[in-house]
RNA sequence: GCCCGGGUGGCGGAAUUGGCAGACGCGUCGGUCUCAAAAACCGAUGGCCGAAAGGCCGUGCGGGUUCGAUCCCCGCCCCGGGCACCA
């Protein structure tokens, strides 16, 4: 009697047979071409989510598929293990954030070992240990020593909630928090940066270097860094009796061609300029009303672009340098301080929003830049001098155009990156009162946290010296451990942490008390994968060398920018540094979509939550990891359906089933027995050409990530083998070939369902050694290939007969039989055939008239 | 507002990108086995008309190109995501 299928007599007892013989442990190989395979790294929650299923499954899917390719692949897993959660956690249950975190990572590890994911345990990270987070300080360090940190007093984001900064790439959607989804506000303080601004041209550059990656992540990466061509103009201010003084303001502007349409000029309401000039003044009460307003309205409100327009005169003018006219300046609250210089020209006529405010303070509107087919072209073709000086337009018009009333470059075409604009760039740059300019919307990055639970920023504050790092071989610095949380205590309430010495002069210091981001921990984490036991250094440069960069990298959409990018700066900077020749740290880019139920995500509050361990508990490992990845594309989101994940169990079974009894021979007997004398009838043509053809479609659509369509391929595969048992007669059966049909599809479901296949492997089919370190299958398109082929007849597009013919028949034989066919002889009896189009292996159309 | 995705049976999804729409699975219905049930196995399953043969309709909607359109073009509608006062 076989033995019916059972994950749980099985999942278990190998997860500790491939422990024990350290299956996934691999080393530097020159032999074989290597792979390195990896999913992003895992906050330990504690409880692994559907999520986590799907992303890992498809990451280990991929490494299994690849060792049995033949490559050497290197595939980890570690724990990005700071973070607020585990102190809020703490907070609340009065523990310590390490108790938690660790209490997590054993919990979680146990889960996905249970979910027999193929890691090389032997090189896990936890980026909370102190031999990890040290180099995340030596990393500060270096990038000090390259002028890539700055400490700085500018306005920044406040997440009241997590009540701590936050870096603006962690600002989304509306202007709330990652994390928490809290409002954020913007607060004036001094904070640490990494100056990945350094690196925007190249971040953006290099984005071309990535076929590998989606379109989508490329296009939100190059939106986010915002490269803007166009000039700075330097604007003389004058006095406050209008006379210019030697003191300029310089602008961006993208438009230098439109300078002859600047009629008023803004400042940023937080500019500092703003105070210095209206101070004391008549005009300080009206501008002082709009840097309020400003400074009240939300990060929502400004962001979305829905704030009413603002503006005080200041009482001051500016001169315009390719006019000598003079313009006044106002403050506005829909210029931003972060962008550009916090002051704009504003050309009412070609931008829209000058347009409103001009229209709303009752500012000229001349016209500069005029469409071709526009009609008020004819009247200031001509005009150099300003003979127009209010558009009847009912809003600005930004596209390209005639330059008008623009002296000299009257005539010019204008627009963005227009001749026009660049003479007139040109023009300022010989004056010494422009040049051209590069613009990004991009901004430092903000790493200083005002939080416990993460890596200590290693610098020191002397009153005599200033701000000094912490010399090397002073690392690290560590993160003390008698921090009592639950009174809300951070770094800052600990004198035993902070009281220090100078490192230069040996004078009483104050250590930095803020700590990282935990985006630096994730920013490094694939490299030191590489060499995770070193305790010499970061990496060592050959392990780097051999396994950098990341071949496959497989996560969520939702780092489309923040760690994906902050990944790719750090990559470039160790390879300024000589640490590795990567540039880029991940060449292909897999984002799946996430795990839904019922429409909605999952969460606790909602009580939507599957959890993968029940699952488990009642199909195993096995069914929930193939079903997972049968339900969807990786890359679309999917609605759970527990009554698939029966389905699949079933497919399993019946897997099981057809290995286990052709392995135990009818009746008992060895079912290896001589398949050559059993006559090559047409079913069994059938089934070696449906061997053939599975094996190369799932090879095929797990390159692609089809894992949908290659499980059902499998699936049909099975199927043939019945429909093949049940039409050849008992005693032709040809048991080789269903035996190799057997041990086939033990291959192609073993990185799919590890556990059952390898117990039909060693245990079913008796081979010695794992399934998992068997070459994968190969297949012959030529046996794939039918030697006859059903062939469409369509009379006039509709679909009328089919005929059989063999697959290489000529143009004149498919014509011919099509012709032939009875059904299509009724169609096209009595009427001209006037043209046959024919595709030879597929179809033939008809077409009669 | 702008930029990407996407819209296919009762459901998840296929269709080698211009060549049999609906593979595979779920669900449903019918059958075999059984005292019965479960499991397993077999069969049917887009809609409408028809006893059947067969016919008509059908990939969000409306046009177009083509012998032929889920696929390409034009114009809309809906859903999801990203960006959004960036000068």
């Amino acid at each position: 009697m076989t033995r019916a299928y059972d994950p749980h007599s099985i999942e278990e007892k190998w997860q500790a047979v491939w422990e024990s013989e350290g299956l996934y442990s691999v080393s530097e190989d020159a032999s074989r071409p290597k792979k390195y395979v990896l999913e992003m790294f895992p906050y330990p929650s504690g409880d692994i989510h559907m999520g986590h299923v799907r992303n890992y499954s498809i990451g280990d899917v991929i490494a299994r598929f690849s060792t049995m390719r033949g490559m050497n692949v290197l595939h980890p897993i570690g724990w990005d293990a700071f973070g607020l959660p585990a102190e809020n956690a703490a907070i609340k249950s009065n523990t310590h954030p390490a108790t938690w975190t660790y209490a997590n990572i054993d919990k979680q590890a146990a889960s996905f070992k249970r979910m027999g994911f193929s890691y090389d345990w032997d090189r896990t990270v936890k980026s909370c240990d102190v031999d990890y987070y040290r180099w995340g300080q030596w990393i500060f360090l270096k990038f000090w020593e390259r002028g890539l940190v700055e400490r700085k007093s500018s306005p920044v984001n406040w997440c009241p909630s997590c009540a701590t900064v936050l870096a603006n790439e962690q600002v989304i959607g509306e202007g709330v928090c990652w994390r928490c989804k809290s409002v954020v506000t913007k607060r004036e303080l001094e904070q640490w940066y990494f100056k990945i601004t350094e690196y925007a041209q190249e971040l953006l550059d290099d984005l071309d270097a990535l076929p590998g990656w989606p379109e989508r992540v490329k296009t939100m990466q190059a939106n986010w860094i915002g490269r803007s061509e166009g000039a700075e103009v330097d604007f003389a201010l004058c006095d406050e009796a209008g006379e210019p003084t030697d003191t300029t303001i310089t602008v961006f502007t993208t438009r230098p061609d439109t300078l002859f349409g600047c009629t008023f000029f803004l400042l940023a309401p937080e500019h500092p300029l703003v105070h210095e000039l209206t101070h004391g003044t008549v005009y300080a009460a009206d501008v002082q009303k709009v840097v309020a307003a400003a400074a009240r309205e939300t990060a929502v409100e400004r962001a979305s672009g829905e704030a009413e327009k603002l503006g005080a005169f200041t009482g001051r003018y500016v001169v315009n340098p390719v006019n000598g006219e003079k313009v006044p300046v106002w403050v506005s609250n829909y210029v931003l301080m972060e962008y550009g210089t916090g002051a704009v020209m504003a050309v009412p006529c070609g931008d829209q929003r000058d347009f409103e405010f001009a229209r709303m303070y009752g500012l000229p509107i001349p016209p500069v830049v005029v469409a071709e087919d526009d009609p008020l072209l004819e009247q200031v073709r001509e005009a150099r001098e300003r003979v127009l000086a209010d558009v009847p337009w009912a809003e600005a018009y930004d596209g390209p155009g005639v330059m008008v009333q623009s002296g000299e470059f009257t005539g010019m075409p204008g627009g963005k990156a227009s001749t026009g604009m660049r003479a007139v760039t040109e023009w300022l740059e010989a004056r010494g009162q422009g040049r051209f300019s590069i613009n990004f919307r991009l901004r430092d990055w903000l790493i200083s946290r005002q939080r416990y639970w993460g890596n200590p920023i290693p610098a020191v504050h002397c009153p005599a010296c200033g701000l000094l790092p912490v010399p090397e071989d002073q690392l690290p610095v560590v993160l003390p451990m008698d921090v009592d949380i639950t009174k809300g205590e951070t770094l800052a309430d600990h004198p035993e942490f902070y009281e220090t010495t100078c490192p230069k002069c040996g004078g009483a210091a104050r250590r930095e008390t803020d700590t990282m981001d935990t985006f630096t921990c994730s920013s490094w984490y694939y490299f030191r994968y590489c060499d995770a036991r070193n305790s010499d250094a970061l990496f060592g440069r050959d392990a780097a060398d051999y396994w950098m960069p990341v071949d496959q990298y497989i996560g969520g959409i939702e780092h489309a920018i923040l760690h994906l990018l902050y990944s790719r700066f750090f990559t470039k900077v160790f390879a300024d540094m000589g640490l590795t020749s990567a540039r880029e740290p991940f060449t292909n880019l897999l984002t799946q979509g996430m795990v839904k139920k019922d429409g909605e995500t999952m969460s606790k509050s909602k009580g939507n939550v599957v959890a993968p361990e029940d699952m488990i508990a009642r199909y195993g490992a096995d069914a929930l990891r193939a079903f997972i990845l049968f339900m969807a594309p990786p890359d679309k989101d999917l609605d759970w359906n527990q009554d698939g994940l029966e389905g699949m169990f079933r497919f399993l079974g019946r897997l099981w089933r057809y290995v286990a009894e052709l392995a135990e021979g009818p009746d008992g007997a060895n079912a290896a027995s001589d398949g050559a004398s059993a006559l090559p009838d047409e079913a069994a043509k059938a089934l070696v050409r449906e061997r053939h053809r599975v094996v190369g479609k799932v090879t095929d659509d797990v390159e692609h990530f089809g894992f949908n369509t290659a499980l059902s391929a499998m699936m049909e595969l099975l199927n043939a083998a019945g429909e093949y048992r049940r039409a050849a007669s008992p005693e032709l059966r040809d048991l080789a070939l269903e035996r190799e049909v057997a041990e086939v599809l033990t291959l192609l479901i073993a990185p799919y369902a590890p556990h059952m296949a390898e117990e039909l492997w060693r245990n079913v089919l008796g081979h010695a050694t794992s399934v998992h370190r068997e070459p994968w299958p190969t297949w012959d398109p030529a046996q794939a290939a039918a030697d006859e082929v059903e062939v469409v007849v369509q009379v006039n597009g509709k679909v009328r007969g089919r005929v059989v013919v063999p697959a290489d028949a000529s143009e004149d034989v498919l014509r011919e039989a099509a012709l032939a066919e009875p059904h299509v002889r009724e169609h096209t009896e009595g009427r001209t055939v006037r043209k046959m189009v024919v595709v030879p292996g597929k179809l033939v159309n008809v077409v009669v008239g």
